[in-house]
RNA sequence: GGACGCUUAGCUCAGUGGGAGAGCAUCUGCUUGACGUGCAGAGGGUCAGGGGUUCAAAUCCCUUAGCGUCCACCA
């Protein structure tokens, strides 16, 4: 199996046509067969465009654990599907209609659905492609949509009941109104930021008297709709005014002044303007005291009639004129500045307008309360832990969810009214009698149908279908922080009420990914990463090394490029070992398990520190710690398996003993085996590329993941000392500025002074890596160092910078003094020694020995030096 | 107003009860037959400040400060 890689890792080459060969031997596909479950559905991306790299790194760590699992033997679902995300992608093809001057008026609501779906059938194409690209093993075969048929269906099937059940129903409420977009949206579809507005304190004449009560608002267009003023019944300031009204300075008419102990007295002048129809609290005391419901703008943003000479007129062009008019009433008394938070579209970026209307509602407390039992009898398991949180306080916070959207683009609501009657019928098939019905007009928010993501793509509502008995609830959801409340805990409460199980096992969390300057990347900013730019640089292999092993979990991520040029050198260095050990291996070489028995010391000392790797590695991926999981593999790679094992093989490898040659190359080719299948979940293109040429198999990604195999203890003393020795050596060498060329001449001792011998291969390390060798010591000039439990003794002949070892001696000295003295102090307590665990004590008592041993080395050494 | 996170080497971040770590950057030496995208070394930190618990604290608790995020209807 003779072959040679080039010298330089070419990520192109690697990764070109692996993907393709993946899905041709169909190796993503879950096979339902007897191997157990183990399902993660990804979490769908909108079909509105590319994919970020927000989405490269939430799909890398499922690709990893799907992988991982797929090669632990279970059998893997890892679920591809997409999200029609309705208002995002309405807003797309309408903005795109725009540009060829066409309103979707123009095309009426079937003509711009038709085109919606072309949008969709485009950039879902796209998102395969970027899917392809980063190399996801995704099932293409249980693709799902959330605007298929079947998910139709089920999102039908769910209004319907929980409409039979009471738990939806259609009511007349304050919600927040996105006037571009013209919908209603949810609370959490409403982002608070902070703005610099004023605070307008207006004048209200007393009718009847020449006094005025003062009332301040923030938004003075809304002083169209106020019905009434309200102040505390116990505010003395005001008791005398009780049963009389006031001016509207805006509309010019009378409103009475209510009393209600909702007034914080204490709050600006302790009265209050009340508009019933367009902020929540208002409407709740217009509730309980029957006052009028009085809308005052239109839909699109605009003052209505009731403005008067403002009808028409944009709100905030409104305010501006009415204040001006005020002010030149004398019915101003102070503008101040206010900062407050003022909520804005998430989509659409306006203003949201609280505004009256008639919606469709899920009633969330019932419904929130199941998933709180369920989670504390036998909760999802939140990595990390801290989430758990942040997601039960918002169910315990919860209020109702407004459903209906007045859009197009989404699943139209089941809901029939009579045309006379005006009765409604909520129902999964259309009435028979359809001419006599009007369908209503609206769609569901998107992530009502996302809540039902991880059943209904599994076949939900057929409670026969296999894959939801087999792969619900689902084992693992990987997302992001931000949408824990939209999704997440959506996803719960459908599961509880219709599945009587929360979705998930474990639910892991990961953080946002910003630019190197730690800010959010965002298109006015300007400072977005196109992933699959940093792919053609790097690969995908090292976007995905990077992006997986560069945080700690759930904390935010910024993209640094030099750290993705880091994990491409890291590649590098994997590829061109690989191509060292592909270089050792004979034509006719076969890796075999069973010389592993005949292993060297060497072969020994790499081959327990690949164990104790496997061991970690493999629990911090169950663990979901692939930062960890990633330092530790190349820790390992690069210092343990290059640095010192290639290093120290080359010796066995040039020599003459074929056998020796063999175990040794065996033993290389053995663990390179191991480390490219615990780097393959994280780098599938590379590690499929080099173990093709070292493996039969038909892929990497199909065979077993490495576990433990040493089945005794390997004594690895002899090769820590020598690489002790090797490293002491190389210092000397660097400080001493002796050069390579002039050999070294050295003798050792063991820890209790005795003379302690190298074994030939050990003798022949010696001479390649560092130039020495035992013999002869110049008692003129030598030099007595410690070492790694041992000591070895140079002879310097001319070399040597008295004043230059003198003070690394006295660093060294210094250094122990300090540990000594640590170590020295907590032998000598007696809390320590009585209360501390055993092995500690043990451990401690190890060091300072070897300290004190090492100390009187460098003493002794020292007054030698010094003595001269 | 609540909740959470962060503060460790010049930069970006790990570590989380018993000897301060990595990558990048810096400095020194090296064309060693896998790799100069490399090799071998070195320097660099009162682990934000204060208090407490403990035999022992960068690590646990309290507190202060700074930065950041999320939630929240005060006109």
């Amino acid at each position: 199996m003779k072959h040679t890689l080039p010298t330089r890792y070419d990520h192109r080459s690697v990764e070109a046509q692996k993907y393709e060969t993946w899905l041709k031997h169909d190796l993503f596909r879950a096979q339902n067969t007897n191997k157990p479950p183990f399902c993660i559905v990804i979490p769908p991306p909108n079909v509105t465009g590319k994919l970020h790299l927000g989405h490269a790194w939430d799909t890398a760590l499922q690709d990893i654990i799907a992988r991982f699992k797929r090669m632990q033997g279970y059998d893997m679902l890892w679920l591809a599907g997409m999200d029609h995300a309705g208002i995002a992608t309405q807003a797309k093809v309408e903005a795109r209609l725009k540009e060829e001057g066409i309103s979707k008026y123009d095309l009426g609501r079937q003509g711009f659905l038709d085109k919606a779906w072309e949008w969709k059938h485009t950039y879902a194409d796209f998102i395969r492609e970027q899917w392809a690209t980063l190399g996801l093993s995704l099932d293409y075969s249980r693709e799902r949509f959330t605007l298929d048929e079947g998910l139709s269906e089920a999102v039908k099937k769910v209004f319907v009941d929980l409409y039979n059940e009471g738990l939806i129903y259609q009511g007349e409420r304050i919600i927040n109104w996105d006037p571009q977009a013209q919908t209603a949206l949810s609370n959490i579809e409403v982002i608070h930021k902070e703005v610099e507005g004023g605070m307008y304190h207006f004048r209200f004449k007393v009718v009847g008297s020449d006094e005025v009560l003062v009332v301040a608002t923030t938004r003075p267009e809304t002083m169209f709709g106020d019905v009434c003023v309200f102040v505390h019944p116990d505010d003395p300031r005001y008791t005398h005014l009780h049963g009389k009204t006031v001016v509207n300075p805006a509309s010019k008419r009378e409103m009475p002044i209510l009393c209600d102990s909702y007034i914080d007295m204490s709050f600006g002048s302790g009265a209050m303007k009340c508009t019933p129809a367009h902020d929540p609290n208002d409407f709740n005391l217009a509730q309980t005291h029957h006052l009028d419901k009085v809308l005052c703008m239109n839909p699109d943003g605009t003052m209505n009639e009731l403005a008067q000479k403002y009808v028409g007129l944009d709100r905030f062009d409104c305010r501006q004129a009415l204040v001006a008019q005020l002010q030149e009433e004398g019915l101003v008394e102070k503008i101040e500045k206010h900062i407050h938070q003022v909520g804005h579209s998430e989509r659409t970026d306006v203003i949201v307008e609280p505004y009256l209307s008639k919606q469709w509602f899920v009633k969330m407390k019932p419904m929130a309360e199941a998933v709180l039992k369920k989670q504390k009898e036998q909760g999802m398991n939140f990595v990390p832990e801290r989430f758990e949180k942040t997601f039960i306080q918002w169910l315990e916070n919860i209020e109702d969810w407004c459903i209906s959207r007045q859009l197009w683009w989404g699943h139209r609501i089941p809901a029939y009214f009579h045309k006379e009657s005006g009765d409604i019928l909520v129902s999964l098939t259309p009435p028979q009698d359809s001419e006599n019905y009007t369908q209503d007009e609206d769609v569901l928010d998107t992530w009502f149908s996302s809540a039902l993501w991880p059943f209904s793509t599994l076949g939900w509502p057929d409670t026969s279908s296999s894959d939801l008995q087999r792969f619900f609830p689902n084992s693992v959801l990987v997302t992001g922080y931000d949408i824990i409340f939209f999704w997440v805990a959506r996803m719960a409460f459908m599961s509880e009420h219709f599945m009587h199980e929360l979705p998930f096992k474990d639910v892991l969390i990961h953080g946002l990914v910003r630019d190197a300057q730690g800010r959010k990347m965002s298109k006015s900013l300007g400072n977005g990463v196109d992933p699959m730019e940093v792919i053609e640089t790097y690969g995908a292999d090292a976007l995905r090394f990077f992006l997986t092993t560069s945080s700690s979990p759930g904390q935010d991520l910024r993209y640094m490029e030099e750290k993705v040029e880091a994990s491409w050198n890291f590649i590098n260095k994997l590829w061109n070992a690989s191509r060292f050990v592909l270089m050792n291996c004979p034509d006719d070489f076969k890796a075999e398990e069973a010389l592993l028995s005949e292993a060297s010391e060497l072969d020994g000392w790499l081959l327990t520190k690949l164990e104790t790797t496997i061991k970690s590695v493999t629990e911090a991926m169950e663990a979901y710690d692939f930062g960890l999981a990633g330092s530790t593999l190349v820790n390992f790679t690069w210092n343990d398996f290059c640095s010192w094992s290639i290093e120290l093989a080359k010796v066995p490898l040039n020599g003459s003993d074929e056998k020796v040659k063999a175990v040794t190359l065996n033993t290389l080719v053995f663990t390179l085996k191991a480390i490219l299948k615990m780097l393959h979940p994280f780098m599938p293109f590379v590690s499929e590329e080099i173990y093709a040429h070292l493996s039969d198999e038909i892929s990497i990604s199909v065979s077993e993941y490495p576990t433990s195999f040493l089945t005794s203890h390997v004594d690895v003393s002899r090769v820590d000392r020598l690489t002790s020795l090797i490293s002491a050596l190389r210092e000397l060498r660097l400080s001493q500025n002796i050069k390579k060329a002039n050999d070294l001449s050295i003798q050792l001792q063991d820890d209790q002074g005795r003379p302690y011998t190298l074994s030939e291969m050990e003798a022949d390390i010696l001479v390649k890596m560092v130039n020495s060798k035992e013999g002869e010591i110049n008692p003129e000039g030598a030099l007595t160092l410690p070492i790694l439990s041992a000591s070895v003794i140079v002879s310097m002949h001319e070399h040597m910078d008295v004043s230059e070892q003198v003070a690394k001696l006295e660093g060294l000295k210094a250094q122990l003094e300090k540990e000594m003295a640590r170590s020295k102090a907590m032998l000598s307590n007696e809390s320590f020694l009585a209360k501390a665990q055993p092995s500690k004590v043990e451990a401690e008592k190890a060091k300072a020995s070897e300290y004190e041993r090492q100390y009187e080395t460098i003493l002794a050494q020292l007054t030698a030096l010094l003595t001269r």
